[in-house]
DNA sequence: GACGATACGGAACGACCGTTCCGTTTGTCA
DNA sequence: TGACAAACGGAACGGTCGTTCCGTATCGTC
């Protein structure tokens, strides 16, 4: 690969880690390659597809929310490190537009790319939610794709209600209470 | 108006209706002109613009949602007003995809015309939220805005993961639990 | 039944956007 | 330095969708 090629890919990259996380799939191509300061062929050049280009940054986030499952898994309070996670979370997906067009695959069939990492990331989730369970900070009948839905969910709102990342997590810690298990009253 | 214009305008409104309520804002017009058994000419003679005929269609939807605020305004029991308020809130949404695009003003500005009947209803689930907090059945620093996004994210959740009536309100139920006041533990 | 106004249908227009194509430029290696 | 392959830019293509336009059909009235 030449050097100049190289530069431009990663050029590319980065605009469209910036642009998606912004403004979504939605943004057009053109944008991208303006940002980056090349020209659409280019861009296709290097990515077959917007597809492509989308799922590469795309995929690169959900690993990171994978490892941060992973790294929790052996915590010493499970309730910490399920609700830990489920905030950071909210922060990244507030932060990065593309989250959430992954995972509604707003537009077109992202889930192709994406499914495996998106299925890593629930099974990493469900087992924070299991380990919760053990120690009954969490009901015994909720579900990894509930708490996944929930805050998900929950994000989406904020972020079209154009609220800042503190209420956000005001919104998270209100289903995360809700999550725990029922005392009477 | 003609006899024959007034039959196509019910027409158009029956088939925006279950259109727009499947399929949302996006659904090409044509679609709905087909749905209605009429040309695309004919649906704009009727309605200047989608837009207009998204309102038409949204803002009784809405308004429905006003009355139901009303109609729990003197319950006897201020906490089962709000959440079987918002249960309802949750129904409506999931089985209803316009009513999410309004709110979110996806696409253009639908706003303009819905603002105010939004506002009505923030209004109208402010005064349960009130009530709620009065007899300590909510939070004290739960806001309208909140409750009516983290609702909505709920419902727009559980709607692109393809889940059920029952589903969405077992999401709900947890949510409710979370804006109840926190107990000692 | 005929005539004028009203309404209809759907082809055509224009804007947007993903993608392709090709003439031109640029890096690399001998 | 010269030459060739590799890469570039951006105009052009095709498809989609909201909207407009106009020739035709239909309703209502005299």
């Amino acid at each position: 690969m030449r050097a100049d090629a190289l530069k431009n890919r990663e050029r590319i990259l980065e605009a469209a880690e910036t642009t998606f996380a912004s403004l979504g799939l939605s943004v057009p191509i053109d944008v991208v390659a303006e940002q980056a300061g090349v020209g659409v062929g280019t861009l296709y050049r290097h990515f077959p597809t917007k597809e492509a280009l989308f799922e590469a940054i795309v995929m690169t986030r959900l690993e990171e929310l994978v490892d941060q499952t992973k790294t929790r898994i052996d915590a010493s309070d499970p309730a910490d490190a399920l609700f830990s996670f489920l905030r950071r979370f909210a922060t990244e997906a507030l932060a990065k537009a593309d989250l959430f067009d992954a995972m509604n695959a707003a537009g077109f069939d992202i889930k192709s790319g994406c499914a495996g990492m998106i299925d890593d990331l629930k099974r990493g989730i469900d087992v924070l939610v299991g380990r919760a369970k053990a120690v009954h900070a969490v009901r015994p009948d909720v579900t990894a794709d509930e708490v996944m839905s929930l805050i998900s969910g929950t994000c989406m709102a904020a972020r079209q209600a154009g609220l800042d990342d503190a209420s956000c997590q005001r919104m998270v810690d209100i289903v995360c209470e809700g999550m725990r298990p029922p005392v009477p009253r």
